[in-house]
DNA sequence: AATGTGACATACC
DNA sequence: TGGTATGCCACAT
């Protein structure tokens, strides 16, 4: 059995490391997955502090429901974010992800069943 | 306890 | 099309 959630970061930092390569996903995806749909900013949040809790999460994968690089301010580097997910094959333009629905990952779909 | 905060989401102008 | 405003809620101080 999992232990039990020491805080609401700590399932976002879980579920953002779940997310496979060359997918994405949105704030509002997670919160709604950890059962707090209305939450989406505490999932920005926790990634605000995510590199002081584990580095490893790969928060470019993270975007906001448009499929906008909102939180590419906060790489190293703006270009980063971007960088990382090309990588990955995901298609950018304009800072904003194209097919979006095509590489969103929802963890409700993945996860939960 | 209270206040501040924020990488969202939605609505409005 | 983009700026402004509000709701929303868990964490930090």
């Amino acid at each position: 059995m999992k232990k039990a959630k020491e805080s609401f970061f700590d399932d976002v930092y879980e579920v953002v490391k779940l997310i496979p390569k060359g997918r994405v996903t949105s704030y509002g995806a997670i919160a709604k997955y950890l059962g707090a749909a209305k939450s989406s900013r505490m999932v920005g949040y926790a990634m605000n502090s995510c590199h002081q809790v584990d580095a490893t999460i790969p928060a470019h994968r993270v975007v906001n429901r448009n499929g906008l690089l909102t939180g590419k301010h906060h790489f190293s580097d703006p270009n980063l974010m971007e960088d990382l997910l090309k990588i990955e094959g995901v298609e950018i333009k304009q800072d904003k992800i194209i097919n979006f629905e095509k590489f969103f990952w929802d963890p409700i779909n993945e996860l939960n069943m």
